[in-house]
DNA sequence: CTAGCCTGGTTCCATCTCGAACTAGTTTAA
DNA sequence: TTAAACTAGTTCGAGATGGAACCAGGCTAG
């Protein structure tokens, strides 16, 4: 009975439409970039630059982070040019394969990079603050199982 | 012992960055939608157009749409042009407010809409099906507070 | 009324985006 | 070797994007 009434308490058996998840996901995510790319911008950073430079240290070359972003390449080149010309990447070539660039955060792009991604954590966070504990872990894992 | 294994095992702990969680997030979505957007194409839609036509019955007119989407005004404008065009949908001026366009959906228009919500429900049904029902439900719940 | 303000929608244009095509360096296979 | 195939990164240009300024039409207060 007890047992019963622990686990057989997802009594909600409503069925879960794909398309109704994803708009509401969708519109989560929506408005939350918009809550917080002004801030970014204050940065000098838009949304999609913020990313590269979080993932720089992971995927040191252009083609790299195109793949990892899903992002065209030449969308990439363009974005790593105003990001070395703000001073908060350099580029050399890679001795081993002159075709490569290896790209580098400037302690600036670092600096840039991390309150960036601050105020993701903030704003975000105020969202998730509205979650239990529980849920929140197991968002993680859902996230996780879907990536 | 059997109810602890059940309401026991939140044993995890860990503590759950915001960031770390948008970041998967945003990645579910990106892969998502890149996957996604080539069969959308396929009906003359982009995806942003496609959400338009998916929210043209609750939000019947340009403004309107702009605030629903948190997109700019002339975007809206634009876009709607384009679907104009494509017969996807009707423009007529409101009677009792000459400012006004109230737009509707053709039927073609809402065959595409309804193919490209087919669509979006197949393949995050896809990546939906690697959780428990009530991870689903539960995922809803979440999604449904934090709107 | 009518002046001032607000809202819906458009236009303009500087800027960004990204597919296609290219150059240059590297790897593979013969 | 060397030719063919592949990969990194760039350039080009058609098309999209969106802020600012605009022109209605509608609402409000005096």
């Amino acid at each position: 009975m007890e047992l019963d009434s622990v686990k057989g308490n997802e009594a909600d058996m409503r069925k879960i439409s794909p398309w109704a998840l994803w708009t509401l996901n969708f519109q989560v995510m929506t408005s939350l970039m918009a809550d917080v790319a002004p801030r970014i911008r204050a940065l000098r950073l838009e949304i999609k630059e913020f990313l590269l430079l979080s993932k720089l240290d992971e995927h040191p070359n252009p083609a790299d982070l195109a793949r990892a972003l899903i992002t065209p390449k030449p969308s990439v080149t363009f974005m790593v040019k105003r990001m070395e010309a703000l001073g908060y990447l350099r580029r050399e070539l890679q001795p081993n394969d002159l075709r490569r660039f290896r790209l580098t955060l400037t302690p600036s792009g670092r600096t840039a990079m991390e309150s960036a991604r601050e105020i993701f954590d903030q704003e975000f966070g105020r969202r998730l603050s509205r979650l239990t504990q529980a849920q929140r872990v197991e968002l993680m894992r859902i996230f996780e199982r879907m990536v």
